[in-house]
DNA sequence: TGTATTGATTGAAACGTTGTAAATGAACAA
DNA sequence: TTGTTCATTTACAACGTTTCAATCAATACA
């Protein structure tokens, strides 16, 4: 493998001169310059970027950091939009991209977290948390502590070299929430877990404001599974119904789920009791995985900028090492109402 | 930072020894080894990655080199299970996992996609392609001229250090087409796009393994947008009933489809011109995509085993990198019918 | 002719490790 | 006492860059 010594004794100059030349440094003479590439194309030189990583003290590289318990993490549609969206822009500012899957599944030591920053092999991180809001505050902190720079996703966060990228959920269950109402939906149910997503109480609120203006009594459905199943979605539509049926009030004539997988389950129940969409009951969710279009009918749903949202942490980071801190810390991204054809 | 120097003094002995004991070397006794452990703890050392990169000539770092023009790939849900293996048993392995999303468009140059192996940046890379047989086959040759070590996914490689992972696309499309025998189908059609790729080929030919042994002619349907749309389905199925209504010979009773996008959109057809899924036409998908089971009836479908790849081809790449070199180039994982309600 | 002034190039010292060969020191045998 | 082992430890030279001060040549000026 060619080393700047070969490329430089090929040329007849000295490595500085061709570090100069990798550089775009405008010192070297034009004829000097041409000779260097010539050689560097013979070659077929490639700088180590190793050996520029130790010099610089820098290893042009951001890490994804994915807090989450199931090792599947990268098949999760948001993680994989975000990451197709770091990835864009990563690449278009010349940084790698790390994946950075913390060993073991057990607590995390603030040690291990650290390990890839001290180690020199990221310069910055995008740290995305699966679960409650709390079980992962200390990790937070530890970065904070730590002094490193990240963008954490989807999740408030203060300290010096902290950003906070999200889309905006409270807005996105309000504008959904309205669009049922403008249709003449006036006994709409929230379908939510019992896990606590930061993310997942903003849209709750959302969809409470919007009830609460236009005079309605909020009515809130509690899927009785932890972890975001369509099963727990089926279960708490279901019961919903049960309920209704039995004792009243009257069932209700719309849903907007906490996301699209209970979205899912409930338009299964549905159907099955006999009930169309979106004619008798319009469903609504949030997010837009990809599957919200393959179901019967599609899915309308509140999309959640993953891929922007991963797009803008990198540029917040690169901006940031680069030497242009943004003076916002917090993003918050747009959300978009995807009307199709269940509500 | 605190650096080997650090600890040393700290620790009142010389670099070297804090190198032994940061490797495990039997050689530092054991009172010794113990101060240094403290001075390690004490001044939160980590040794830089980047300077035992550049001292052992190796990164410790496998690349995941997609060649997608879509630059949402990541989202791509066989993409993400690959890349859910591949960080697993990488992170296993003390192993980085780098992502490496060669940067445009067009046609990569030689140069430009052996970059992060001569960079230094990864010691091996994993391969995936999208797109037809032929249109990458420059890429692959060009890897294996520079003689670095990589593995390919779904496609056949020859070469002193290339391996390939697949999936038993053929077994798999002939065991799907065996239940449907079973299940007394008789008018199976084939549901294929004019986009050629050397996975979906195999799936045709166990699919016409299966037929022909039954005696029965095969069917075949194909899509015509190239690009693996529920939409093209749709199209495909139309026109085949179209045909077969004004034509004969009778309507198939089973659809086999190339793929789970393919098959979704067949069965929006089937359902709206009032057939019922299965009992009138049975649909079987392939690749088991998340949304696979929510559609409606959820889907019966071939799971390829992505997840399984991306570990295999991550295993096979740091063992050979160990000095342990597979004596199998060629690995094939099975594929699994998953029977879910509609074939 | 000698001296600044500029422009282009280079030498040498880092950056933080690790492997090798050599050094140290203790224990022991002759 | 003097070698001879053996177990520990260490000095030193890489690994491939970049940076900064220093050099050198050529031109401009007095």
């Amino acid at each position: 493998m060619a080393t700047i010594w070969d490329v430089a004794r090929e040329a007849g100059v000295s490595p500085s001169t061709v570090s100069n030349v990798i550089h775009g440094r405008p010192v070297v003479k034009p004829a000097t310059r041409q000779r260097v590439l010539e050689a560097i194309a013979k070659l077929d030189y490639h700088p180590s970027r190793v050996a520029q990583g130790l010099r610089q003290q820098t290893s042009r590289a951001i890490g994804f950091l994915v807090l989450d318990p199931n090792p599947r993490w990268p098949a999760d549609p948001l993680h994989a939009e975000v990451l197709a969206g770091l990835s864009e822009i990563a690449t278009e500012h010349d940084y790698s991209l790390l994946l950075d899957r913390p060993p073991g599944n057990g607590q995390l030591t603030a040690r291990e977290l650290l390990q890839p920053f001290r180690s020199g092999q990221i310069d910055a991180a995008v740290v995305a948390l699966a679960g409650t809001s709390d079980s992962h505050q200390h990790v937070l902190d530890a970065l904070n502590q730590a002094g490193v720079l990240f963008a954490v996703l989807e999740r408030e966060i203060e300290g010096e070299c902290a950003y906070s990228v999200m889309g905006a959920n409270e807005d996105g269950a309000y504008a959904a929430t309205q669009k049922l109402l403008r249709d003449g939906r006036r006994r709409i149910a929230f379908l939510d877990s019992t896990q606590m997503w930061p993310a997942i109480e903003l849209r709750l609120s959302g969809y409470r404001r919007a009830m609460r203006e236009a005079g309605l009594e909020a009515n809130i459905l509690i899927s009785p599974s932890p972890d975001w199943t369509s099963a727990g979605g089926a279960t708490a539509m279901l019961n919903l119904l049960a309920r209704c049926e039995r004792e009243g009030p009257p069932c209700p004539d719309a849903v907007l789920a906490g996301n699209d997988v209970l979205a899912v389950g409930a338009m299964h129940v549905l159907r099955e009791r006999g009930l169309r969409i979106p004619a008798d009951v319009a469903v609504i969710g949030f997010d837009d995985f990809e599957f919200a279009r393959y179901v019967d009918p599609p899915l309308t749903t509140v999309r959640l900028p993953a891929y922007e949202m991963g797009k803008r942490a990198a540029e917040l980071l690169i901006a940031h090492l680069e030497g242009h801190p943004a003076s916002q810390r917090r993003h918050v991204l747009p959300t978009e109402l995807v009307v199709r054809q269940s509500g």
